[in-house]
DNA sequence: GTTACTGCAAACAATTTGCACCATA
DNA sequence: TATGGTGCAAATTGTTTGCAGTAAC
């Protein structure tokens, strides 16, 4: 087994998404580590973030359609991606209880995770629409 | 607004995703197409599964972490994906009713759409894992 | 002193696009 | 014959990887 070591640019990239506003892409978090740090290179940035959601510190939120987007919430949550600009942000609904138990016959698949995605338009948008 | 012709082209890739097992990918139904027609051109076969979608003889299910994938099936349902292997297969579970009526505050978004995405490991995986 | 990690660039996968030619209506 | 569609290759986007050098332990 693979003993982790401690980096600067492991740091940099926990302290990144902890400090911008959440839903971050990896694109974002290189983007904003290249300001303080700027010989960071971005599969350095991508590792990392692996790592991170290996060892529990970061969720990775898989969205269709649009790059991989990650935070720091601790709490299983549901998230919107506007159809419009892109922008994921949270959605505010109670989980859904026992979701897995509700699958009638599994056809021998171990059911490990599930996820809910949203898709609307956020306010934004909304109101460039009527702008039209 | 542009008027939309009958191609063979187009007529193939409708019959392709028809007569394939569901859920099957743009690279796929190209291979698939190529064997009767082999002149055919990949972009002609993203160009036309996108226009079967808008025109509702589709339905694109957007795999996070994976190419996309289509179906015909109408009746809305939900996916699976292998962890392992990557295949994506129906999930045996009814909708949830109401579920966009369970949002506490939209917070001025507009929902359109959702679409729960199980992740597990598939029977034949299990079965390989078991082996090792 | 090992060996995991970095930075960089190249490779990769999925998809989109520009354009000259083709074919449907 | 007007213009939407095709085929092809190049471009784009998001992400992974190979490798020589660097640094954590």
């Amino acid at each position: 087994m693979i003993i982790r070591r401690n980096t600067i640019q492991k740091d940099l990239v926990r302290n990144a998404v902890y400090e911008m506003k959440r839903h971050v892409t990896a694109n974002e978090v290189y983007e904003f580590i290249k300001e303080a740090y700027p010989t960071i290179g971005k599969g350095t940035v991508y590792r990392n973030l692996d790592i991170l959601v290996e060892e529990g510190a970061l969720r990775k939120v898989e969205v269709p359609d649009g790059p991989n987007r990650f935070d720091f919430t601790l709490k299983n949550h549901y998230h919107v991606r506007c159809v419009k600009c892109g922008e994921v942000s949270d959605v505010d609904m109670d989980e859904i209880p026992n979701l897995l138990e509700r699958i009638h016959d599994t056809h021998g698949i171990e059911y490990l995770d599930y996820d809910i995605s949203f898709k609307g338009i956020c306010s934004k948008c909304r109101k460039e629409e009527k702008n039209e």
